[in-house]
DNA sequence: GTAGCTGCAAAGTTTTTGCAGAAGC
DNA sequence: GCTTCTGCAAAAACTTTGCAGCTAC
């Protein structure tokens, strides 16, 4: 993520670039598939400045919000997760991801799969889609071959 | 929503068929599409009976959750919602979600296009994908109208 | 210098837990 | 009758807010 390009947009807003603001967006940019919860991004800031409270936290991911340069995702798990928004690759989308049922590992996807899916919707409902957020439940390679195991071992 | 085969579903599991767990059964069931949050099923619950308690509702809801009755569906605002799972489709998938970002209203869609999307997911990544959920964030058709209109208004 | 920002602590929300009495089986 | 469930209240977990001092510009 262009450290510059936030810099320029907090500006616009008479916002104002500080330490704090700029470390949250590192850490989300160092940790790009991890989607870190509040508490996750507290305690990698604080590692680098001890000092930082939580509540700055939580505002730093509330402005960079409504800058569009991160975005929140949830997955059903009470916890709200944060990363950054894939604005390089052009398209301004989300992700998409697929979660592990098993082991609850989360994959990132970047495919782009739903124009069929939305020129439908557009067409039955007049809704038209703006973006789009996409999981995949199921089961990840690793926990597969584990469970394939498990079935050869009982036979 | 059968309620027979969800007593049958409890009793399996030695848990008690009880009058305030078919409630919210009946509530989500009568109120299919409405995505109910937890202080919502309770101010229906309350309405027939007024002595059910929250913590009941939220315990409830924990147990339909365990037997795959209903489903859990988060849409980033802060508030975990409930419906019943679409077991009758036959699909066994969860319902997709389209969501105006203007009026937040929510529209379900029965719609299930993601075979190619998870095939590819399959050979890429080997995962191995058994649901899915999807939201599609945009306009309604009647903030959309309300846009356009407003857009002439200007002109 | 004046705005806006931060850190702390206190308050708000949403959700969970403990326990005595009530209900299902 | 024994187990599980409920309702209440208290607690826990997550998030927001108020305020005095600090920082960016």
């Amino acid at each position: 993520m262009n450290e510059e390009k936030v810099k320029d947009l907090l500006r616009e807003k008479g916002l104002k670039v500080t330490s704090q603001r700029l470390m949250v967006l590192n850490i989300l940019s160092a940790h790009g598939d991890e989607h870190l919860t509040v508490e996750e991004i507290y305690d990698l800031a604080k590692e680098e400045s001890p000092e930082i409270g939580l509540a700055t936290i939580y505002r730093t991911v509330q402005v960079l919000l409504e800058l569009h340069v991160i975005e929140k995702v949830t997955f059903d798990d009470g916890f709200a997760r944060y990363e950054l928004n894939g604005e390089e690759t052009g398209s301004g989308h989300r992700h998409h991801h697929a979660i592990c049922t098993q082991c609850g590992k989360v994959y990132s996807l970047e495919t782009d799969l739903l124009d069929t899916l939305e020129k439908q919707v557009f067409e039955s409902l007049g809704f038209e889609v703006t973006d789009h957020e996409v999981k995949l439940y199921g089961l990840c390679s690793a926990c597969r071959r584990k469970a394939q195991n498990a079935m050869e071992v009982k036979t």
